[in-house]
DNA sequence: ATGTCC
């Protein structure tokens, strides 16, 4: 496979056509020497070639620095299909369906938070559960088809927000066409007891300090200022959404046949866009993606009832709140072309020119904020990074972290943290995730996102 | 990621 790849700058690698048969297009990984060293001992350069062999894929099979293997699709990959003749897939989108970030920006000195972390901390997790049964009033059946409807709309008409939130959210937190009887009982079970609930893995509440501005102008405009704390929350859909990648999954095995799609690899497995299938998916994700958005509404509006309570008066702003995994119906221009394409990201942010790009850093490690940029919408269908990346499995992370104490080396550093489940501190040890200032440099460098902010962590709550 | 097997 390492054969077959080629460096045409300092940010970009080619995978060329026939590093496994079918190829409709090339691979174009954004790699610098570091992450190209990773990239080289994994198996996740197949996965890239694999998805070039999808019907009706334009331009590239594109992975962002931050790649490592997933479900058929490279996490970190970005892929668009053309309406006509092309396909949507579940496995681009990935299991928690519209995992996102949201962050909140203060005017509170870190000087005045620093002394109050730990409380805090406790506090978050009185008033953010992270599993399941652990939300007091679960939703009812009509209530909850409304947030797969309208989601993070519905959270702040219920009067859990502002319209800034909601005006401050991808899409104005609620994506048109979401279609809750596409999204299956089962999921609908599993979903009416986890709003605001924060999950576990890599999902996380954090407090930040905005330590660096390399916009100033631009990060004064979010609402970030030096010195002062930011909450960063980075979450998804719950079972909810996992339940709905897992029902289409099943979806899609059947209609492979049905439309004569042949794949390279099952875990590919995807119905026309303009199918049936194709388009019941569509409708099902974007209601998982609404009850995403309106999870982490509901989870921003417990964090400030908990931030009311040591610092009252001051307020938590949204700067943004964006996904990492969605398909997505948009029109760009390829080869001078309008064309209307299914851009699926899967571990991949929209970067659309002057919209923030949240990348959120592995435990004890810094955030970014950054801007999109024309040159993404040129060349990567508007989408950028989207983190660190993975380089241990979690079983490779959790054995070599064996009996080490990571809240005391993190506390070493000044960040407190405290965890719901012991063993996900060691699955998210940093030494299990790329460096995401070199992931940032390379998308900054190859002109798809400008840095604005860096922002480290001072208390963190992990699921 | 995920009531880590209905």
């Amino acid at each position: 496979m390492n054969s077959f790849l080629r460096r045409i700058d300092q940010w970009r690698l080619v995978l060329d056509p026939g590093a496994v048969p079918g190829m409709a297009v090339p691979g174009l990984i954004f790699a610098d020497d570091y992450i190209e060293s990773i990239l080289k001992g994994e198996d996740v350069l197949s996965q890239v070639a694999n998805v070039a062999c999808l019907p009706g894929i334009v331009g590239y099979s594109m992975a962002m620095p931050d790649i490592h293997q997933g479900y058929g699709f490279p996490i970190g990959g970005v892929a668009a299909f053309d309406v006509s003749g092309g396909i949507i897939s579940p496995g681009g989108v990935g299991y928690d369906i519209s995992c996102g970030v949201r962050l909140l920006a203060s005017k509170i000195p870190a000087e005045e938070f620093r002394p109050n972390a730990d409380r805090v901390l406790a506090a978050l997790f009185s008033a953010v559960p992270c599993g399941v049964g652990s939300v007091k009033d679960s939703l009812g059946v009509k209530e909850l088809d409304r947030i797969l409807e309208e989601g993070a709309v519905r959270v702040v008409r219920s009067g859990r927000g502002t319209e800034g939130d909601i005006r401050r959210t991808e899409e104005g937190g609620c994506l048109v066409g979401a279609e809750p009887g596409a999204v299956s009982p089962r999921a609908k079970e599993r979903g009416k007891g986890q709003l605001g609930t924060l999950g576990s893995g890599n999902h996380f509440i954090e407090v930040q300090e905005t330590e660096e501005l390399f916009l100033p102008e631009k990060a004064a405009s979010m609402g970030l200022s030096k010195g002062c704390i930011a909450v960063m929350i980075h979450c998804g859909s719950r079972g909810l959404g996992h339940q709905v990648c897992d029902d289409y999954l099943k979806v899609m095995r059947g209609a492979m046949t049905k439309y004569g799609i042949a794949v390279p690899d099952r875990q590919l497995c995807c119905a026309p866009v303009d199918s049936q299938e194709g388009r019941q998916y569509l409708g099902a994700m974007k209601a998982a993606a609404n009850f995403a958005a309106a999870n982490r509404q509901a989870i921003a509006e417990a964090v400030r009832d908990v931030f009311a309570g040591f610092f009252p008066g001051e307020k938590l702003t949204t700067v943004y709140d964006v996904s990492h995994n969605l398909a997505s119906m948009e029109n760009h221009v390829w080869e001078g072309k309008k064309r209307q394409l299914c851009v699926h990201r899967k571990g991949a942010t929209r970067a659309f020119n002057g919209l923030p790009v949240l990348i959120p850093g592995s435990m004890g490690t810094a955030s970014y904020v950054l801007e999109g940029t024309p040159g993404a919408e040129r060349e990567t269908f508007g989408s950028a990074c989207h983190g660190a990346g993975r380089v241990l499995g979690r079983n490779e992370a959790i054995r070599r972290t064996s009996g080490r104490n990571i809240p005391k080396e993190l506390s070493a550093k000044g960040i407190s943290v405290m965890a719901e489940k012991a063993g996900t501190l060691g699955e998210e040890a940093p030494e299990a995730y790329k460096d995401v200032s070199a992931v940032v440099e390379v998308v900054h460098g190859a002109g798809l996102a400008r840095k604005v902010a860096r922002l480290r962590p001072l208390a963190v709550m992990k699921g």
